[in-house]
Formats: structure tokens, C-alpha cells, sequence
DNA sequence: CGCGTCTTTGATGCAAGTCAATCGCCGTGG
DNA sequence: CCACGGCGATTGACTTGCATCAAAGACGCG
């Protein structure tokens, strides 16, 4: 772990955010002043399922897992983050304790922001509030969504879904480069690595064709009705 | 369906729910003054997925259902909701389409708030705004444990977990009776109703007897290890 | 070119969904 | 009071989807 200064390439990413851009930039500034900047590399831990945190953090490059694990040391993945997404945001409302645990997983830069300092400026300003207000509603229909993929989609389907989710909206036919390994995939969708693999060659024969992290889907509508 | 007046038990009810009781009572008082309370019965259906929505409701007695349903027909719950809790309030947040559908489990007394009224009290009281955030945190944690529970759970493990959830803590041994019957409860950790009755039946040698609605608990600690 | 890591493929096992039949409980009506 | 009917719960037999373990293959990087 490397400490780093924040630039103006980094503000950019920060403000052009889905949460800072309900906000006026003047507001953004003053939450993002003072942040503290990382690098961190593959493997990293960056907290624990029950410590304290006092942190709010904000991935400027790179990716982060959050997972919690069971009796039996078997890790599921609650959410992936990558650039311009905030995690964490939610403990500093439970007690400033970590729900889950975070894991760096690919080398990132991550920033830091005060939550204390966060939480009395969403309680004094109503901007701030709305925006977290909202922030959370967005973050719990994607919960929402997960729960409802996992109970009732096949492995093929979730990634059938995955994909679609992917395409830019009107085209039938698309090409893309996958954001991150296979395995976080695997884990974002709540399989198992050998299940996902599994699942592309089940899709193959619907169009889709993939060569490392290069996915082509030739129609659209075939996937739609997997 | 059968519209009622609001009783003073009512609103000790609703005054005195997690989320009221953040708020200073002439702010609960103001919300909830206007709010239209109606008789539901079993099966009624109160939204259904990408309808538009334009009140919170909140259970008064009975249970409504949340779920989502696939293209093959089969339902997931997203959600179950019991006396004294409110759903539907992310709606207001995300375009006013409802998420999923509602299902009135047993019969039941609902109310319901205009929603435009409560997200302006929410941009100009701060009380409201951070009851709102605090929620909607503890809303957000209560799905994360719920995906990761579906992820890393087996059956009965799941139902081991539920129950000791209903345990009054500190206590060894105890006996309580499910709130609702034992097929919504299987919905309400995934399961078939099938799944959820072997479980039981597993856990019948680590010292958990059924009788109907009534279950005994006698080692907590055994289920705990389980 | 060679090594390590990630991915794919194959074989096997298990957990839970499905379908169907039975049982138990409770309320109704004779 | 008992017989009946209906609904929910249970049990059994079967099927399926996915995890797991193990081995081979592909890819990227030095």
C-alpha cells in the first residue's frame, strides 16, 4: 500500500460519479477535500466482517470485493465496485461496522473519506441527504435484483443476463471486453468458476462467442429468450 | 377490500415502529395524518411489478409478500413484512414503479401515505431525511444478509439461523410460536415448502420439536453448531 | 521459450426442486 | 356428535443443477 496525492484526473472521475453528480460541485469538493488516496494491489484486504471503519471509500481504479464468509470458510461476494463506485457508506449508519469483508481485486486506487465528517454533513445538508437517500434506494434494488437472479435464474441465465445488461440499449448485435477475470464474474453472479465456464459454452450455441475476456453477442434477442 | 378509520391503537402502533420511532412525535403525528387505511384479505394484491406506485404503505396487522416473479412463473420473495413495518418507500425513490409485486399473506390492515408528501418532508426536515437513510441502512444490510444466507447456507441451516433470530437472547431453551404459516416462511428463506418440512426434520435431533405453529427450542447451543 | 496463473473440461456427489400421494387439522353441515 | 371436505404439511421417489475434485489446456508475462 502506497499513499498517494489526489489529481485533477482523479477529481474528474470522482465528481463525473453517479453520487457526486447529484450534487453541487462546490458540495463534491468540500466532501472530497481532505480524502486520503491509496494504491493497493491484488489480495489486499482492506477490512473485515465486524471491524471498525471510519472510512467511506471510493474506487478510482480497479476493483474491490466485498464478501462475507461462512462456518465452513466458503466466500459469496455481496457486491463488486469498480471505478467511480463508493462502498461502505452504509456502516457508518450501523455502528461504524464493516457488514462483510473487503478485498482488493485487481491492483486499485482507492480514496478514503472521513465518515464522521460525512455523516454530519448529510445530517446538516439536505442536498447530501437526498443524495444518499437515493444512492441507497439504488443500491438496494440492485440488492433486491441479486436475491430475485439467484432464486430464480438457471447459471446460464444469470449470465445471459449479465450480458444483456452489458449491451448498449438498441443494438441486436455487440462486442465487448469483460471488466475484470472470470472468476470475479463468477462470483458477482454466485457461481462457482467451473459453473460460469459451464454456462458460456451452454451459450455458445445462442451466439455468443468468447475468446479470453472478449465476448461477441450476435443477437441479442436469442439471449433474451434463454 | 374495505376502507377503515384510523384508531388511536393504530397510530401507537405505527408511532412506535423502528422507523416512526427515530422521530419526534409531531413529525410521525404529521405524517401520518391523511394517511387512508384499508381491510385487506388473503391473496389481495396491493401493486404489481412496474406499476406506478404513489403511496408508502405500512402494515397495521396481517403480512404482505414481496416477490418477484420469473418467466417460467415461479415466485421469489423479496421481502415479508409484518405489524409495525413499511414498504414500498424506495419506490418514491426510483421512478415511483413498483419493483416487484405485493401480495396481502393473511388477512390484513394497511395504510397508506402519500408518498410525493413524505419525500418533500424528507428534503426539508432533516429528521425525516436521516430516519430515511438509517432505514433504508438497516433495509440494505437485512438483503445483504439474506443473499449471503441463500449463498453459504444450506436448508436447514438457514432455518436453524431464522430460528435462533426469534431467540429472546441470553436464553438457552425457549418455545415460540411462528408468526405466519410455515409455507410463507419457507419463501421467506428460499425455499420450497417441501425443503423447509425436511429441514425440520433434520433439526429434530439437535432438540427442535414442531407442533403446528408452535416450535421448542431446547439447546440453543446445538443449533448454533449446526 | 518456460513458468505460473487462469480457465476449461470431465467425473462424481449432494442439496434441493418437483411431482404425487398421504396425513392431519379444522370448520361445516347433516 | 360424527362424517365430510378442503387446505396445509409431510413424506417418498425421482430429477436436476450446481459444487467439488482432479487433470489438462490456454494464456500472459518474464
Amino acid at each position: 500500500m502506497k499513499t498517494l496525492q489526489m489529481t485533477s484526473i482523479d477529481r474528474n472521475i470522482l465528481t463525473g460519479c453517479r453520487f457526486f453528480k447529484r450534487l453541487p460541485l462546490s458540495t463534491a469538493e468540500a466532501i472530497l477535500h481532505g480524502a486520503a488516496l491509496a494504491e493497493h494491489e491484488k489480495y489486499d484486504s482492506l477490512f473485515r466482517q465486524g471491524d471498525r471503519i471510519d472510512d467511506v471509500f471510493l474506487v478510482l481504479s480497479g476493483l474491490v470485493r466485498l464478501y462475507r464468509v461462512g462456518k465452513d470458510g466458503r466466500e459469496a461476494d455481496v457486491g463488486v465496485f469498480a471505478k467511480g463506485e463508493l462502498f461502505g457508506e452504509d456502516t457508518m449508519f450501523l455502528g461504524y461496522r464493516a457488514t462483510a469483508n473487503a478485498e482488493v481485486a485487481e491492483n486499485s486506487v482507492i480514496a478514503r473519506v472521513d465518515s464522521r465528517k460525512l455523516r454530519q454533513l448529510a445530517a446538516s445538508d439536505p442536498d447530501v441527504a437526498q443524495a444518499f437517500i437515493e444512492h441507497l434506494c439504488h443500491r438496494g434494488k440492485m440488492k433486491e435484483d441479486l436475491l430475485a437472479q439467484d432464486r430464480l435464474l438457471t447459471a446460464p441465465q444469470r449470465v445471459a443476463n449479465y450480458l444483456l445488461s452489458q449491451c448498449p440499449n438498441g443494438s441486436t448485435s455487440f462486442c465487448f471486453r469483460l471488466p475484470f477475470q472470470k472468476s470475479v464474474l463468477a462470483g458477482k453472479l454466485g457461481l462457482a468458476p467451473e459453473a460460469l465456464s459451464r454456462a458460456f459454452s451452454a451459450l455458445r450455441e445462442s451466439g455468443v462467442s468468447v475468446k479470453g475476456r472478449m465476448i461477441e453477442i450476435h443477437d441479442r434477442h436469442a439471449l433474451e429468450r434463454f
